[in-house]
DNA sequence: CGAATGATCCGA
DNA sequence: CGGATCATTCGA
Protein backbone atom coordinates (compact mmCIF):
# COMPACT_ATOMS: atom_id res chain seq x y z
CA UNK A 1 0.00 0.00 0.00
CA UNK A 2 1.25 3.32 -1.15
CA UNK A 3 -0.04 5.22 1.86
CA UNK A 4 2.20 2.79 4.45
CA UNK A 5 5.58 3.78 2.55
CA UNK A 6 4.64 7.81 3.55
CA UNK A 7 7.14 8.17 6.30
CA UNK A 8 9.32 5.67 6.07
CA UNK A 9 13.45 5.74 5.10
CA UNK A 10 15.05 5.20 1.64
CA UNK A 11 18.81 4.19 2.36
CA UNK A 12 21.43 3.81 -0.91
CA UNK A 13 25.11 2.99 0.32
CA UNK A 14 26.07 3.36 -3.47
CA UNK A 15 29.85 4.38 -4.73
CA UNK A 16 29.22 7.79 -3.36
CA UNK A 17 28.72 7.21 0.15
CA UNK A 18 25.27 6.71 2.21
CA UNK A 19 22.54 8.48 1.61
CA UNK A 20 19.12 9.10 2.94
CA UNK A 21 15.81 10.84 2.40
CA UNK A 22 12.26 10.33 4.13
CA UNK A 23 9.67 9.05 1.95
CA UNK A 24 7.05 11.74 1.42
CA UNK A 25 4.79 10.91 -1.71
CA UNK A 26 3.80 7.66 -2.98
CA UNK A 27 1.66 6.33 -5.61
CA UNK A 28 -0.13 2.68 -6.26
CA UNK A 29 -0.52 0.58 -9.64
CA UNK A 30 -2.23 -2.51 -9.92
CA UNK A 31 -0.20 -4.75 -12.20
CA UNK A 32 -2.12 -5.99 -14.95
CA UNK A 33 -5.40 -4.88 -14.76
CA UNK A 34 -4.17 -1.45 -14.58
CA UNK A 35 -4.00 -0.04 -18.14
CA UNK A 36 -1.44 2.98 -16.60
CA UNK A 37 0.82 0.29 -15.23
CA UNK A 38 4.07 -1.16 -16.74
CA UNK A 39 2.71 -4.62 -16.20
CA UNK A 40 -0.88 -3.94 -17.91
CA UNK A 41 0.63 -5.78 -20.85
CA UNK A 42 2.19 -8.54 -19.77
CA UNK A 43 5.92 -9.44 -18.71
CA UNK A 44 8.36 -8.38 -20.37
CA UNK A 45 12.23 -8.19 -19.81
CA UNK A 46 12.15 -4.84 -18.10
CA UNK A 47 8.88 -5.81 -16.12
CA UNK A 48 10.51 -8.78 -14.66
CA UNK A 49 10.99 -7.00 -11.15
CA UNK A 50 7.54 -6.55 -10.80
CA UNK A 51 6.33 -10.20 -11.59
CA UNK A 52 8.40 -11.23 -8.27
CA UNK A 53 7.95 -11.21 -4.73
CA UNK A 54 7.70 -8.19 -2.94
CA UNK A 55 10.43 -6.16 -1.43
CA UNK A 56 12.25 -6.27 -4.14
CA UNK A 57 12.67 -2.82 -6.60
CA UNK A 58 11.62 -1.92 -9.94
CA UNK A 59 13.60 1.11 -11.89
CA UNK A 60 12.74 1.66 -15.25
CA UNK A 61 14.34 5.14 -16.76
CA UNK A 62 11.94 7.10 -18.29
CA UNK A 63 12.30 9.61 -20.76
CA UNK A 64 15.59 8.82 -21.68
CA UNK A 65 17.14 11.04 -18.23
CA UNK A 66 15.20 10.23 -15.10
CA UNK A 67 15.52 6.69 -12.81
CA UNK A 68 11.80 6.19 -11.47
CA UNK A 69 11.71 3.86 -8.76
CA UNK A 70 8.63 1.45 -7.78
CA UNK A 71 8.56 -0.96 -4.69
CA UNK A 72 7.04 -4.05 -5.58
CA UNK A 73 3.95 -4.95 -3.01
CA UNK A 74 1.92 -8.02 -3.53
CA UNK A 75 3.05 -11.65 -4.01
CA UNK A 76 5.07 -13.26 -6.85
CA UNK A 77 2.58 -13.31 -9.79
CA UNK A 78 0.74 -10.19 -9.13
CA UNK A 79 2.47 -7.10 -9.87
CA UNK A 80 1.93 -4.49 -8.24
CA UNK A 81 4.14 -1.50 -7.06
CA UNK A 82 4.67 1.41 -5.46
CA UNK A 83 5.92 4.87 -7.29
CA UNK A 84 8.08 6.45 -4.97
CA UNK A 85 7.19 10.13 -6.22
CA UNK A 86 8.43 12.21 -3.54
CA UNK A 87 11.17 12.56 -0.32
CA UNK A 88 12.86 14.68 2.26
CA UNK A 89 16.58 14.47 2.02
CA UNK A 90 18.29 13.32 5.37
CA UNK A 91 21.70 12.03 5.05
CA UNK A 92 24.40 12.59 2.43
CA UNK A 93 22.30 14.69 0.16
CA UNK A 94 22.94 18.77 -0.76
CA UNK A 95 20.26 20.06 1.82
CA UNK A 96 17.72 21.95 -0.68
CA UNK A 97 14.93 20.35 0.62
CA UNK A 98 13.11 20.36 -2.85
CA UNK A 99 15.81 18.62 -3.97
CA UNK A 100 14.00 15.09 -3.91
CA UNK A 101 10.34 16.36 -4.74
CA UNK A 102 9.42 14.07 -8.11
CA UNK A 103 10.38 10.85 -9.50
CA UNK A 104 13.38 11.27 -11.53
CA UNK A 105 14.86 13.93 -9.12
CA UNK A 106 14.16 12.00 -6.53
CA UNK A 107 16.27 9.29 -7.99
CA UNK A 108 18.97 11.71 -9.18
CA UNK A 109 19.58 13.15 -5.97
CA UNK A 110 20.08 9.73 -4.66
CA UNK A 111 22.37 8.22 -7.11
CA UNK A 112 19.77 5.53 -8.07
CA UNK A 113 20.05 4.13 -11.19
CA UNK A 114 18.50 1.21 -13.49
CA UNK A 115 21.80 -1.06 -12.54
CA UNK A 116 19.38 -0.68 -9.31
CA UNK A 117 16.21 -2.53 -10.47
CA UNK A 118 15.23 -5.77 -8.95
CA UNK A 119 17.37 -5.52 -5.74
CA UNK A 120 16.53 -6.67 -2.38
CA UNK A 121 15.45 -3.54 -0.17
CA UNK A 122 15.38 -5.42 3.04
CA UNK A 123 18.76 -6.51 2.76
CA UNK A 124 21.26 -4.88 -0.08
CA UNK A 125 22.90 -1.49 -0.54
CA UNK A 126 19.33 -0.26 -1.28
CA UNK A 127 17.21 -0.51 1.86
CA UNK A 128 13.55 0.91 3.00
CA UNK A 129 13.94 1.15 6.90
CA UNK A 130 11.03 1.29 9.17
CA UNK A 131 10.18 4.14 10.65
CA UNK A 132 6.82 5.95 12.94
CA UNK A 133 4.03 5.85 10.77
CA UNK A 134 2.83 9.40 9.72
CA UNK A 135 -0.93 10.03 11.42
CA UNK A 136 -3.52 9.99 9.07
CA UNK A 137 -4.41 13.97 9.79
CA UNK A 138 -0.94 14.75 8.04
CA UNK A 139 -1.79 12.11 4.76
CA UNK A 140 -3.14 13.96 2.27
CA UNK A 141 -4.51 11.72 -1.23
CA UNK A 142 -5.53 12.23 -4.58
CA UNK A 143 -5.54 11.08 -8.26
CA UNK A 144 -2.26 9.78 -9.93
CA UNK A 145 -0.23 12.27 -11.71
CA UNK A 146 0.87 12.15 -15.21
CA UNK A 147 -1.37 9.50 -16.75
CA UNK A 148 -2.60 9.87 -20.31
CA UNK A 149 -6.56 10.33 -20.51
CA UNK A 150 -7.97 6.93 -20.13
CA UNK A 151 -5.32 5.00 -18.64
CA UNK A 152 -6.03 6.18 -14.70
CA UNK A 153 -8.52 4.93 -12.80
CA UNK A 154 -10.61 7.51 -10.38
CA UNK A 155 -9.36 6.12 -7.43
CA UNK A 156 -7.33 7.79 -5.06
CA UNK A 157 -3.80 6.31 -5.20
CA UNK A 158 -1.60 9.21 -4.81
CA UNK A 159 -0.78 9.59 -0.89
CA UNK A 160 1.72 12.63 0.07
CA UNK A 161 2.70 14.27 3.13
CA UNK A 162 0.34 17.34 3.89
CA UNK A 163 3.02 20.45 3.46
CA UNK A 164 6.17 18.93 2.66
CA UNK A 165 8.50 20.64 0.37
CA UNK A 166 9.57 16.86 -0.61
CA UNK A 167 6.22 16.41 -2.49
CA UNK A 168 6.26 17.05 -6.04
CA UNK A 169 4.82 20.56 -7.17
CA UNK A 170 1.84 20.58 -9.71
C1' DC B 1 15.11 -2.81 -38.69
C1' DG B 2 12.93 1.92 -37.89
C1' DA B 3 9.74 4.79 -35.48
C1' DA B 4 7.01 6.21 -31.81
C1' DT B 5 6.54 7.03 -27.15
C1' DG B 6 7.01 7.92 -22.18
C1' DA B 7 4.58 6.78 -14.34
C1' DT B 8 9.80 13.64 -16.21
C1' DC B 9 11.67 18.18 -15.47
C1' DC B 10 13.10 22.86 -16.58
C1' DG B 11 13.16 27.18 -18.58
C1' DA B 12 10.98 30.86 -21.25
C1' DC C 1 4.81 25.14 -24.64
C1' DG C 2 9.14 22.58 -26.41
C1' DG C 3 13.63 20.41 -25.72
C1' DA C 4 16.68 17.06 -23.62
C1' DT C 5 17.63 12.21 -24.49
C1' DC C 6 17.22 6.91 -24.78
C1' DA C 7 15.40 2.30 -23.33
C1' DT C 8 11.56 -0.16 -24.53
C1' DT C 9 8.06 -1.64 -27.36
C1' DC C 10 5.58 -2.53 -31.59
C1' DG C 11 4.84 -2.91 -36.47
C1' DA C 12 6.69 -4.25 -41.02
Amino acid sequence: MARDLLGKILVYEGPRGRRAARIVEAEAYLGQRDPASHAYRGMTPRTVPMFGPAGFSYIYLSHGLYPCMNVVCEGPGVAAAVLLRGAEPLDGIADDPRRLAGPGLLCLAMGITTAQTSMDLVRSELTIRDAPAVPARAVSRGPRIGLSPGATFAELWRFWVTGSPGVSRR
